[in-house]
DNA sequence: CCGCTGTGAGACATTCATGTCTCATCTGGG
DNA sequence: CCCAGATGAGACATGAATGTCTCACAGCGG
Protein backbone atom coordinates (compact mmCIF):
# COMPACT_ATOMS: atom_id res chain seq x y z
CA UNK A 1 0.00 0.00 0.00
CA UNK A 2 3.25 2.14 0.34
CA UNK A 3 3.88 2.79 -2.86
CA UNK A 4 2.23 1.99 -6.26
CA UNK A 5 5.51 1.96 -8.23
CA UNK A 6 4.59 5.52 -10.03
CA UNK A 7 5.60 8.47 -7.80
CA UNK A 8 4.17 10.90 -10.83
CA UNK A 9 3.36 14.55 -10.70
CA UNK A 10 -0.09 14.40 -9.79
CA UNK A 11 -2.33 17.94 -11.05
CA UNK A 12 -3.53 19.72 -8.47
CA UNK A 13 -7.53 18.42 -7.05
CA UNK A 14 -8.16 21.59 -4.69
CA UNK A 15 -11.85 19.25 -3.89
CA UNK A 16 -9.98 16.78 -2.94
CA UNK A 17 -7.11 18.57 -1.06
CA UNK A 18 -9.54 20.08 1.32
CA UNK A 19 -11.74 16.64 1.53
CA UNK A 20 -8.87 15.32 2.86
CA UNK A 21 -7.53 18.30 5.00
CA UNK A 22 -11.43 18.37 6.59
CA UNK A 23 -10.62 14.80 7.24
CA UNK A 24 -7.38 14.85 9.06
CA UNK A 25 -8.23 17.73 10.64
CA UNK A 26 -11.61 16.44 12.08
CA UNK A 27 -9.33 13.90 14.09
CA UNK A 28 -6.19 16.36 15.28
CA UNK A 29 -6.83 20.08 15.00
CA UNK A 30 -3.19 20.68 15.18
CA UNK A 31 -2.22 19.39 12.31
CA UNK A 32 0.79 21.38 10.50
CA UNK A 33 0.33 22.20 6.90
CA UNK A 34 2.86 19.86 6.36
CA UNK A 35 0.95 16.47 7.80
CA UNK A 36 -2.10 18.75 5.66
CA UNK A 37 -0.20 18.42 2.41
CA UNK A 38 1.51 14.70 3.20
CA UNK A 39 -2.20 13.90 4.12
CA UNK A 40 -3.19 14.70 0.68
CA UNK A 41 -0.70 13.30 -1.12
CA UNK A 42 0.93 16.73 -2.23
CA UNK A 43 4.19 19.13 -1.32
CA UNK A 44 4.09 21.23 1.46
CA UNK A 45 4.92 24.02 -1.84
CA UNK A 46 2.23 22.93 -4.11
CA UNK A 47 -0.38 23.80 -0.60
CA UNK A 48 0.96 26.99 0.16
CA UNK A 49 0.59 27.69 -3.42
CA UNK A 50 -2.80 27.43 -3.40
CA UNK A 51 -3.81 28.26 0.08
CA UNK A 52 -1.86 31.58 1.06
CA UNK A 53 -1.29 30.18 5.01
CA UNK A 54 -3.33 28.33 7.51
CA UNK A 55 -5.75 30.76 7.68
CA UNK A 56 -6.67 30.38 3.95
CA UNK A 57 -7.03 26.68 4.11
CA UNK A 58 -9.32 26.93 7.02
CA UNK A 59 -11.49 29.92 5.70
CA UNK A 60 -11.69 27.66 2.91
CA UNK A 61 -13.18 24.48 5.02
CA UNK A 62 -15.38 27.10 6.21
CA UNK A 63 -16.77 27.78 2.89
CA UNK A 64 -16.95 24.59 2.32
CA UNK A 65 -18.68 23.67 5.07
CA UNK A 66 -21.13 26.39 4.41
CA UNK A 67 -21.47 24.81 1.14
CA UNK A 68 -22.18 20.99 2.10
CA UNK A 69 -24.86 22.62 4.77
CA UNK A 70 -26.52 24.78 2.07
CA UNK A 71 -26.33 21.78 -0.08
CA UNK A 72 -28.39 19.72 2.51
CA UNK A 73 -30.77 22.39 3.40
CA UNK A 74 -31.92 22.46 -0.20
CA UNK A 75 -32.14 18.64 -0.13
CA UNK A 76 -33.95 18.59 3.24
CA UNK A 77 -36.69 20.44 1.44
CA UNK A 78 -37.33 22.27 4.90
CA UNK A 79 -40.83 23.56 4.04
CA UNK A 80 -42.15 21.04 3.09
CA UNK A 81 -44.49 18.51 4.93
CA UNK A 82 -44.34 18.38 9.20
CA UNK A 83 -41.49 19.92 10.48
CA UNK A 84 -40.21 16.41 12.28
CA UNK A 85 -39.60 15.31 9.06
CA UNK A 86 -37.78 18.12 7.76
CA UNK A 87 -35.44 17.45 11.00
CA UNK A 88 -34.77 14.22 9.80
CA UNK A 89 -34.24 14.85 6.65
CA UNK A 90 -32.00 17.66 7.17
CA UNK A 91 -29.86 15.51 10.16
CA UNK A 92 -29.70 12.31 7.02
CA UNK A 93 -28.48 14.68 4.30
CA UNK A 94 -25.68 16.23 6.44
CA UNK A 95 -24.18 13.55 7.62
CA UNK A 96 -21.84 13.12 5.12
CA UNK A 97 -20.27 16.06 6.65
CA UNK A 98 -20.58 16.22 10.24
CA UNK A 99 -16.73 15.53 10.45
CA UNK A 100 -15.79 18.98 9.04
CA UNK A 101 -18.97 20.58 11.16
CA UNK A 102 -17.45 19.16 14.30
CA UNK A 103 -14.12 20.70 13.31
CA UNK A 104 -15.25 23.90 12.32
CA UNK A 105 -17.56 23.50 15.61
CA UNK A 106 -14.68 23.83 17.72
CA UNK A 107 -13.13 25.78 15.95
CA UNK A 108 -15.12 28.63 15.02
CA UNK A 109 -14.55 29.35 18.95
CA UNK A 110 -11.65 31.83 17.61
CA UNK A 111 -13.87 33.59 15.09
CA UNK A 112 -16.15 35.77 17.97
CA UNK A 113 -14.98 39.16 18.28
CA UNK A 114 -14.50 39.92 14.29
CA UNK A 115 -18.41 38.81 13.45
CA UNK A 116 -18.86 35.46 12.32
CA UNK A 117 -18.81 34.84 8.70
CA UNK A 118 -22.68 35.56 7.53
CA UNK A 119 -23.03 32.17 5.80
CA UNK A 120 -23.38 30.66 9.50
CA UNK A 121 -25.96 33.07 9.99
CA UNK A 122 -28.10 32.52 6.84
CA UNK A 123 -27.96 28.59 7.78
CA UNK A 124 -28.69 29.30 11.56
CA UNK A 125 -31.45 31.05 10.16
CA UNK A 126 -33.38 28.53 8.00
CA UNK A 127 -32.60 26.02 10.62
CA UNK A 128 -33.98 28.03 13.23
CA UNK A 129 -37.06 28.81 11.07
CA UNK A 130 -37.34 25.42 10.90
CA UNK A 131 -38.02 24.95 14.65
CA UNK A 132 -39.87 27.85 14.90
CA UNK A 133 -42.36 26.56 11.92
CA UNK A 134 -42.42 23.33 14.13
CA UNK A 135 -43.85 25.29 16.99
CA UNK A 136 -46.15 27.13 15.71
CA UNK A 137 -47.25 23.86 13.63
CA UNK A 138 -47.90 22.37 17.85
CA UNK A 139 -45.54 19.86 16.49
CA UNK A 140 -42.70 21.25 18.84
CA UNK A 141 -42.81 22.10 22.44
CA UNK A 142 -42.43 26.42 22.59
CA UNK A 143 -40.82 25.88 26.20
CA UNK A 144 -37.42 25.65 24.69
CA UNK A 145 -36.30 28.25 22.26
CA UNK A 146 -35.76 27.42 18.74
CA UNK A 147 -32.23 29.22 19.13
CA UNK A 148 -31.61 26.45 22.10
CA UNK A 149 -32.58 23.44 19.71
CA UNK A 150 -30.56 24.62 16.55
CA UNK A 151 -27.28 24.75 19.23
CA UNK A 152 -28.33 21.20 20.37
CA UNK A 153 -29.08 20.31 16.96
CA UNK A 154 -25.14 21.51 16.38
CA UNK A 155 -24.12 20.03 19.67
CA UNK A 156 -25.54 16.60 18.90
CA UNK A 157 -24.12 16.91 15.34
CA UNK A 158 -20.46 17.29 16.72
CA UNK A 159 -20.89 14.64 19.60
CA UNK A 160 -22.19 12.56 16.86
CA UNK A 161 -19.16 12.72 14.60
CA UNK A 162 -16.79 11.85 17.15
CA UNK A 163 -18.51 9.46 18.94
CA UNK A 164 -18.65 7.69 15.45
CA UNK A 165 -14.90 8.36 15.19
CA UNK A 166 -13.87 7.37 18.57
CA UNK A 167 -16.11 3.76 17.67
CA UNK A 168 -18.20 4.54 20.75
CA UNK A 169 -21.23 4.01 18.24
CA UNK A 170 -21.92 2.60 14.89
CA UNK A 171 -21.91 4.75 11.56
CA UNK A 172 -25.11 3.18 10.66
CA UNK A 173 -26.52 4.52 13.68
CA UNK A 174 -25.55 8.34 13.39
CA UNK A 175 -28.82 9.36 11.70
CA UNK A 176 -30.94 7.51 14.02
CA UNK A 177 -29.33 8.51 17.14
CA UNK A 178 -29.62 12.29 16.42
CA UNK A 179 -32.60 12.73 15.17
CA UNK A 180 -34.20 10.42 17.90
CA UNK A 181 -32.78 12.04 20.71
CA UNK A 182 -32.89 15.32 19.41
CA UNK A 183 -36.89 14.86 18.38
CA UNK A 184 -38.10 12.59 21.32
CA UNK A 185 -35.69 12.61 23.69
CA UNK A 186 -34.38 9.57 25.97
CA UNK A 187 -38.00 8.91 27.98
CA UNK A 188 -39.93 6.14 26.90
CA UNK A 189 -42.91 7.07 25.41
CA UNK A 190 -46.41 5.38 26.51
CA UNK A 191 -47.40 3.57 23.45
CA UNK A 192 -50.68 3.75 22.49
CA UNK B 1 -10.89 49.06 37.61
CA UNK B 2 -8.27 48.87 35.80
CA UNK B 3 -5.54 49.06 38.96
CA UNK B 4 -6.91 49.09 42.57
CA UNK B 5 -3.57 50.86 43.67
CA UNK B 6 -2.00 48.09 45.29
CA UNK B 7 0.42 46.54 43.03
CA UNK B 8 1.65 44.20 45.62
CA UNK B 9 3.00 40.98 45.85
CA UNK B 10 0.18 38.24 45.70
CA UNK B 11 0.63 34.43 47.39
CA UNK B 12 0.23 32.05 44.70
CA UNK B 13 -3.34 30.81 44.44
CA UNK B 14 -3.53 27.48 42.51
CA UNK B 15 -7.34 27.33 42.51
CA UNK B 16 -7.36 30.41 41.56
CA UNK B 17 -5.07 30.07 38.82
CA UNK B 18 -6.92 26.82 37.66
CA UNK B 19 -10.09 28.37 37.15
CA UNK B 20 -9.20 31.86 35.54
CA UNK B 21 -6.95 29.92 32.92
CA UNK B 22 -10.18 27.59 32.27
CA UNK B 23 -12.44 30.27 32.22
CA UNK B 24 -10.19 31.67 29.25
CA UNK B 25 -9.15 28.60 28.20
CA UNK B 26 -13.13 27.83 27.36
CA UNK B 27 -13.03 31.40 25.34
CA UNK B 28 -10.07 30.96 23.85
CA UNK B 29 -8.62 27.62 23.35
CA UNK B 30 -5.54 28.75 22.15
CA UNK B 31 -4.37 31.42 24.97
CA UNK B 32 -0.70 31.03 25.17
CA UNK B 33 0.80 30.71 28.38
CA UNK B 34 1.47 34.55 28.82
CA UNK B 35 -2.26 35.24 28.19
CA UNK B 36 -3.46 32.80 31.32
CA UNK B 37 -0.72 34.02 33.51
CA UNK B 38 -1.89 37.64 33.02
CA UNK B 39 -5.57 36.53 33.23
CA UNK B 40 -4.74 35.14 36.57
CA UNK B 41 -2.48 38.06 37.43
CA UNK B 42 0.34 36.52 37.93
CA UNK B 43 3.45 36.75 36.09
CA UNK B 44 4.62 34.01 33.55
CA UNK B 45 7.80 33.12 35.50
CA UNK B 46 5.48 32.12 38.72
CA UNK B 47 2.64 30.38 36.39
CA UNK B 48 5.71 28.26 35.40
CA UNK B 49 7.33 27.71 38.41
CA UNK B 50 3.82 25.77 39.71
CA UNK B 51 3.32 24.16 36.18
CA UNK B 52 5.96 22.76 34.23
CA UNK B 53 4.33 23.84 30.63
CA UNK B 54 1.57 24.14 28.93
CA UNK B 55 0.49 20.29 29.13
CA UNK B 56 0.65 20.21 32.59
CA UNK B 57 -1.77 22.99 32.70
CA UNK B 58 -3.63 21.17 30.73
CA UNK B 59 -3.21 18.00 32.34
CA UNK B 60 -4.11 20.06 36.21
CA UNK B 61 -7.43 21.55 34.30
CA UNK B 62 -8.20 18.03 33.28
CA UNK B 63 -7.62 17.07 36.95
CA UNK B 64 -9.94 19.46 37.87
CA UNK B 65 -12.52 18.84 35.19
CA UNK B 66 -12.29 15.20 36.85
CA UNK B 67 -12.88 16.18 40.29
CA UNK B 68 -16.19 18.57 39.49
CA UNK B 69 -17.16 15.94 37.91
CA UNK B 70 -17.19 13.58 40.27
CA UNK B 71 -18.02 15.82 42.89
CA UNK B 72 -21.36 16.33 40.59
CA UNK B 73 -22.01 12.52 40.51
CA UNK B 74 -21.82 12.65 44.40
CA UNK B 75 -23.92 15.28 45.44
CA UNK B 76 -26.68 13.87 42.02
CA UNK B 77 -26.57 10.97 44.26
CA UNK B 78 -27.77 8.80 41.03
CA UNK B 79 -28.13 5.75 42.69
CA UNK B 80 -31.73 6.95 44.59
CA UNK B 81 -34.95 7.70 42.94
CA UNK B 82 -35.74 7.52 39.75
CA UNK B 83 -33.04 7.68 36.73
CA UNK B 84 -34.87 10.83 35.25
CA UNK B 85 -34.69 12.59 38.25
CA UNK B 86 -30.83 11.48 38.67
CA UNK B 87 -29.92 12.79 35.05
CA UNK B 88 -31.70 16.28 36.16
CA UNK B 89 -30.00 16.26 39.32
CA UNK B 90 -26.71 15.41 37.69
CA UNK B 91 -27.35 18.36 35.13
CA UNK B 92 -27.94 20.75 37.80
CA UNK B 93 -24.91 20.23 39.62
CA UNK B 94 -22.91 19.70 36.97
CA UNK B 95 -23.39 23.10 35.67
CA UNK B 96 -20.45 25.32 37.06
CA UNK B 97 -18.48 23.40 35.65
CA UNK B 98 -19.66 22.69 32.07
CA UNK B 99 -17.36 25.59 30.64
CA UNK B 100 -14.32 24.00 31.57
CA UNK B 101 -15.73 20.58 30.49
CA UNK B 102 -16.89 21.90 26.91
CA UNK B 103 -13.10 23.26 27.23
CA UNK B 104 -11.78 19.84 27.74
CA UNK B 105 -13.99 18.21 25.40
CA UNK B 106 -12.97 19.74 22.43
CA UNK B 107 -9.35 19.95 23.95
CA UNK B 108 -9.22 15.77 24.25
CA UNK B 109 -9.84 15.02 21.28
CA UNK B 110 -5.63 15.38 20.89
CA UNK B 111 -5.64 12.72 23.95
CA UNK B 112 -6.58 10.09 21.27
CA UNK B 113 -3.89 7.33 20.52
CA UNK B 114 -2.31 7.39 23.99
CA UNK B 115 -4.85 5.96 26.19
CA UNK B 116 -7.25 8.83 27.60
CA UNK B 117 -7.31 9.50 31.48
CA UNK B 118 -8.54 6.80 33.53
CA UNK B 119 -10.42 9.46 35.15
CA UNK B 120 -13.06 9.80 32.19
CA UNK B 121 -13.70 6.36 32.15
CA UNK B 122 -14.82 5.68 35.97
CA UNK B 123 -17.42 8.90 34.85
CA UNK B 124 -18.31 7.25 31.88
CA UNK B 125 -19.46 4.03 33.46
CA UNK B 126 -21.14 5.59 36.38
CA UNK B 127 -22.93 8.14 33.54
CA UNK B 128 -23.77 5.23 31.46
CA UNK B 129 -24.83 2.95 34.30
CA UNK B 130 -27.35 5.59 34.98
CA UNK B 131 -28.96 5.33 31.44
CA UNK B 132 -28.67 1.79 31.55
CA UNK B 133 -30.51 1.79 35.03
CA UNK B 134 -33.16 3.87 33.59
CA UNK B 135 -33.97 1.53 30.72
CA UNK B 136 -33.80 -1.25 33.45
CA UNK B 137 -36.37 0.60 35.03
CA UNK B 138 -38.52 1.00 31.87
CA UNK B 139 -37.98 5.30 32.02
CA UNK B 140 -35.79 5.27 29.34
CA UNK B 141 -36.20 3.72 25.97
CA UNK B 142 -33.77 1.31 24.95
CA UNK B 143 -33.56 2.02 21.12
CA UNK B 144 -30.72 4.58 22.22
CA UNK B 145 -27.80 2.67 23.52
CA UNK B 146 -26.42 3.91 27.06
CA UNK B 147 -23.40 5.30 25.35
CA UNK B 148 -24.86 7.36 23.29
CA UNK B 149 -27.14 9.05 25.52
CA UNK B 150 -23.80 9.65 27.77
CA UNK B 151 -22.07 11.00 24.78
CA UNK B 152 -25.10 12.86 24.00
CA UNK B 153 -25.20 14.79 27.29
CA UNK B 154 -21.34 15.11 26.77
CA UNK B 155 -22.21 17.25 23.78
CA UNK B 156 -25.32 18.80 25.08
CA UNK B 157 -23.24 20.12 27.93
CA UNK B 158 -20.46 21.95 25.67
CA UNK B 159 -23.16 23.36 23.29
CA UNK B 160 -25.00 24.82 26.61
CA UNK B 161 -21.87 26.47 28.10
CA UNK B 162 -20.72 27.82 24.67
CA UNK B 163 -24.20 29.33 24.17
CA UNK B 164 -24.00 30.94 27.22
CA UNK B 165 -20.43 32.61 26.79
CA UNK B 166 -21.79 33.51 23.14
CA UNK B 167 -25.00 34.96 24.38
CA UNK B 168 -27.17 32.58 22.63
CA UNK B 169 -29.05 31.07 25.58
CA UNK B 170 -29.73 33.11 29.38
CA UNK B 171 -27.36 31.42 31.68
CA UNK B 172 -30.36 30.96 34.00
CA UNK B 173 -32.00 28.39 31.84
CA UNK B 174 -28.63 26.36 31.18
CA UNK B 175 -29.85 22.99 33.06
CA UNK B 176 -33.46 23.33 32.20
CA UNK B 177 -33.16 23.12 28.51
CA UNK B 178 -29.77 20.79 28.42
CA UNK B 179 -32.41 18.23 31.20
CA UNK B 180 -35.57 18.62 29.08
CA UNK B 181 -33.93 18.38 25.46
CA UNK B 182 -31.99 14.95 26.59
CA UNK B 183 -35.33 13.53 28.69
CA UNK B 184 -37.92 15.04 26.79
CA UNK B 185 -36.58 15.87 23.60
CA UNK B 186 -38.31 18.58 21.35
CA UNK B 187 -41.62 16.83 20.14
CA UNK B 188 -44.59 18.18 21.89
CA UNK B 189 -46.33 16.22 24.11
CA UNK B 190 -49.77 15.15 23.75
CA UNK B 191 -50.76 16.15 27.63
CA UNK B 192 -52.73 14.01 29.68
C1' DC C 1 11.66 18.38 -30.84
C1' DC C 2 11.25 22.37 -27.77
C1' DG C 3 9.34 25.47 -24.53
C1' DC C 4 5.78 26.53 -21.04
C1' DT C 5 3.53 25.47 -16.88
C1' DG C 6 3.12 23.48 -12.57
C1' DT C 7 4.94 20.37 -9.24
C1' DG C 8 8.31 18.14 -5.67
C1' DA C 9 12.12 18.67 -2.86
C1' DG C 10 14.60 21.23 0.00
C1' DA C 11 17.12 25.36 1.80
C1' DC C 12 16.42 29.54 4.25
C1' DA C 13 14.75 33.39 7.17
C1' DT C 14 11.13 34.77 10.27
C1' DT C 15 7.96 34.56 13.76
C1' DC C 16 6.12 32.99 17.99
C1' DA C 17 5.41 30.22 22.03
C1' DT C 18 7.98 27.93 25.11
C1' DG C 19 11.28 26.91 28.68
C1' DT C 20 15.23 28.54 31.50
C1' DC C 21 17.72 31.83 33.77
C1' DT C 22 19.07 36.04 36.51
C1' DC C 23 18.15 39.79 39.46
C1' DA C 24 15.58 43.15 42.12
C1' DT C 25 11.90 43.43 45.22
C1' DC C 26 8.44 42.30 48.55
C1' DT C 27 6.77 39.58 52.53
C1' DG C 28 7.05 37.17 56.71
C1' DG C 29 9.52 34.98 60.45
C1' DG C 30 13.25 34.59 63.70
C1' DC D 1 17.05 44.03 62.19
C1' DC D 2 18.20 40.65 59.02
C1' DC D 3 17.58 36.56 56.44
C1' DA D 4 14.99 33.02 53.81
C1' DG D 5 11.40 32.26 50.55
C1' DA D 6 8.64 33.55 46.78
C1' DT D 7 7.28 36.69 43.29
C1' DG D 8 7.62 40.05 39.13
C1' DA D 9 10.07 41.63 35.35
C1' DG D 10 12.73 40.74 31.76
C1' DA D 11 16.65 38.73 29.03
C1' DC D 12 17.96 34.72 26.55
C1' DA D 13 18.09 30.31 24.03
C1' DT D 14 15.42 26.74 21.87
C1' DG D 15 12.26 24.54 18.89
C1' DA D 16 8.45 24.32 15.85
C1' DA D 17 5.60 26.05 12.35
C1' DT D 18 5.27 29.20 8.95
C1' DG D 19 6.17 31.70 4.75
C1' DT D 20 9.39 32.52 0.84
C1' DC D 21 12.57 31.19 -2.35
C1' DT D 22 15.33 28.42 -5.74
C1' DC D 23 16.12 24.56 -8.65
C1' DA D 24 15.36 20.29 -11.16
C1' DC D 25 12.06 17.70 -13.53
C1' DA D 26 7.67 15.77 -15.35
C1' DG D 27 3.72 16.57 -18.26
C1' DC D 28 1.63 18.81 -22.01
C1' DG D 29 0.93 21.41 -26.13
C1' DG D 30 2.67 23.44 -30.18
Amino acid sequence: MSHLGYPRLMPFDRDHVLRTAAALLTRKSTATMDEVAKAAGISRATLHRHFAGRDALVRALEALGIAECEGALERARLDEGPATEGVRRLVREIEPAAGLLAFLYSENQLFEGDGQNAGWERIDARVTALFRRGQDAGEFRIDLSPAWLTEALYGLLAAGAWSVLDGKVARNDFTFMIAELLLGGALRREES
